[in-house]
DNA sequence: CGATCCAATTGATTTGCGTCAAGGAATCTG
DNA sequence: CAGATTCCTTGACGCAAATCAATTGGATCG
């Protein structure tokens, strides 16, 4: 039996305006003022929870605003015409979603909640209009998605460079520092995708995840069981992804 | 004294304005009025024209400003710790570089010039300055940063699921795309990159895709020379490539 | 509670592509 | 123009990871 643990992130939960919401450091909000946070604030809306398995949107629905992760987690993919998925996001707290759809007016990409999920709605024609009263609106916007170009160029990399166990070293990593900047700990998480996703995502097979967690956790990088991860090395993890570091 | 031959024009002095380069229907200036694409103009520095193997901003480089290429073609690549590099991407007349840096003010990757290149260089800070006066670049700001989301998110599904043949169809399909669009043959142009950085991008080794090159002109898909190159069957090559086909 | 279903692991086999190696063709250099 | 250098092509071989196949362990459900 085991008894919850407070220390292992659970990221299902919890309710707040932005100013309150413990993440309007790492969100939107990011530097606004107080009573331009307020502003904010009324444009949003708050969604009821989304459950494991519930689209947030489809490929192809209208585009008509971005979401902001609360708690829970997404991920993104979109299906090729041959049908078969690809993975191309999983999103924590804090993360905003939708912004590929900007340019289309469509959603390029399906977002499904990984399990219980809560979003903050951002119409984003509201949005824009706001951004034109508040300058450091505008420039969050553009920061946020420069930085998404940035992850996204980072994620090429190890999927045209780097080895199996090279991506998987390197996803973990990021899972851990992802969670790490949001106040929980940095060695032990559960993760909330399937062997399935992680593979989809990391262009894998199934099998060789599955392998590779077993080979990490023979090696003493790692303890696996089942979606519960523990980190046992993280300097030699780093070592093995070949230590991609990018920050701000 | 005979007046200047206007067919024999002197690149290095030639300053377009925005408003008659024909680009700007695909460009920054997309959607805005006169007197708007005149104030746009204004902040733009037209740069003296780099010369195939320059730089136009190395790794590390404190982010000033994006830059719109006017002619020619620039790749962008990042140097993994280990010293080798990978090719992020290839940029042709009327695309924007450096959207990358804004997070993180600095540039996360180098920009180089693959062949005689000429660039509108555009300071950032002006720019967001005139982004408050003009909402429609903003809006569009937006969607250029919103489609190289979608683009690098495109790219991440190659190099996650597809196969070599499949990677190479999917990049000639999308330079002889942008191409067109820019009112070029979309069935016959001359590469400005080596096989080597288009290996790279791919994520192949050099040998595999010349070997690519050789069966794709077997097989009556392209008659290659070179960097010359001519697509014989569009259709055939599009189904090769799994028919990624996205657009606005 | 057993029955069903799906997720995950592990093993055996195959294969696509990288690596190594060598030679040709174009471009650069003095 | 010979020599050097870089770029590209082609062939032979080996390996990392995909595929095929079978088993186990958790969940979910009547």
């Amino acid at each position: 039996m085991n008894p919850p643990d407070p220390k292992v992130a659970d990221l299902a939960e919890v309710q707040t305006a932005c100013e309150q919401c413990g993440l309007h450091q790492l969100c939107l909000p990011l530097d606004l003022a107080q009573e331009d946070i307020a502003a904010l604030d009324k444009i949003i809306h708050h969604r009821k929870p989304l459950h494991r398995g519930d689209f947030l949107f489809q490929v192809g629905d209208p585009f008509r605003a971005i979401y902001a992760v609360r708690s829970g987690s997404i991920k993104t993919f979109t299906s090729t015409d041959s049908g078969e998925e690809q993975v191309t996001g999983f999103h924590l707290p804090s993360e905003i979603v939708g912004l590929d759809a900007i340019t289309t007016h469509r959603h390029p990409c399906s977002a499904q909640a990984l399990e219980t999920t809560s979003v903050c709605e951002i119409p984003f024609d509201r949005l824009e209009e706001l951004g034109h009263k508040i300058p450091g609106l505008q420039r969050q916007m553009l920061r946020i998605m420069s930085r998404e170009i940035l992850d996204d160029q980072n994620t090429m990399i190890w999927l045209g460079k780097k080895s199996a166990d090279e991506r998987l070293a390197a996803l973990l990593l990021r899972i851990s520092s992802r969670f790490a900047e949001r106040g929980f700990s940095a060695t032990e998480f559960n993760l909330s995708m399937s062997r399935t996703d992680i593979a989809n995502y990391l262009g894998l097979a199934v099998e060789t995840v599955s392998r590779l967690f077993s080979r990490f956790q023979q090696e003493g990088l790692v303890t696996v069981e089942r979606r519960h991860v523990i980190i046992q090395d993280l300097d030699r993890l780093r070592a093995l992804a070949g230590g991609q570091g990018f920050s701000d």
